[in-house]
DNA sequence: GACCAGGCACATC
DNA sequence: GATGTGCATGGT
């Protein structure tokens, strides 16, 4: 086992290079990700809500139930009882919680966009992002994966993996804020939604592999930036 | 049986 | 603005 540098560790800005070259090697490793696991736009969307702070294992039996019963469309799910919503989507945990959350949520993709992906998607980066944070349960990090991997806009999201691998890597404080860390990569990186989707897969991709609590650091791609 | 996993809103200080 | 808490399942 390796063991961790130390947490005070003073945090060193990562350059662009830096973050260049770390993709490039993890590129390497895990070939292009281009990823979400999800068949549809609508279907990324619904994942992403279901996959707030649960293991994706569980949000894949909800996704399961909802095709199964054929609901998994923005007007059946609109439609659909809160109830037999909360049945369906139990496995993925949170779930009367989660069930609140994607009704308010296709509320507002029904009234605002009639609840067609094409509509929405024509709708301004900076404007969608502001109106989808207001929804209740759309956090940051769930609405930029909604506009990243469902709607293709260039926005980098910053969740759980990102700020774990790259703060142990000290490029992040702890307990850095999420627009500051998201300000690193866009504005280092170019503007790129086929970037910050495969970079951000990337990162997924390593900390599920080699940077979980305890570390699997020498096998790691990125080991010799610790 | 403890611990963990791709957050978020809300209460309180 | 920082910190704490509830929400719940399924895998290890």
């Amino acid at each position: 086992m390796t063991l961790l540098k130390p947490i005070h560790y003073p945090k060193r800005k990562p350059s662009r290079r830096v973050l260049l070259t770390m993709y490039k090697a993890l590129r390497q490793e895990f070939g292009y990700r281009n990823w979400w696991p999800g068949d549809t736009p609508f279907e990324v969307m619904v994942g992403a809500i279901l996959t707030q702070n649960t293991a994706w294992t569980n949000v894949e039996k909800a996704i399961v139930n909802l095709k199964k019963e054929k609901v998994l469309t923005p007007e059946k799910l609109y439609k659909i009882p809160t109830k037999r919503l909360a049945k369906l989507i139990r496995p993925a945990g949170y779930f009367n919680v989660k069930t609140k959350r994607l009704k308010a949520f296709l509320g507002f993709f029904h009234k605002e966009y009639g609840g067609r992906i094409k509509t929405m998607s024509k709708e301004k980066l900076n404007r969608l992002r502001r109106s989808l944070l207001e929804v209740k349960g759309i956090g940051k990090e769930t609405a930029d994966s909604i506009l990243l991997y469902a709607l293709g806009k260039p926005i980098f999201v910053i969740d759980a993996y990102t700020k774990r691998v790259l703060s142990r890597h000290r490029y992040l404080k702890e307990n850095e804020d999420y627009d500051s860390i998201q300000k690193v990569f866009m504005e280092l990186l170019p503007r790129s939604s086929f970037l910050y989707n495969d970079y951000h897969a990337q990162i997924v991709e390593v900390g599920k592999r080699y940077c979980k609590k305890v570390p699997h650091c020498e096998r790691c791609p990125l080991k010799k930036y610790l």
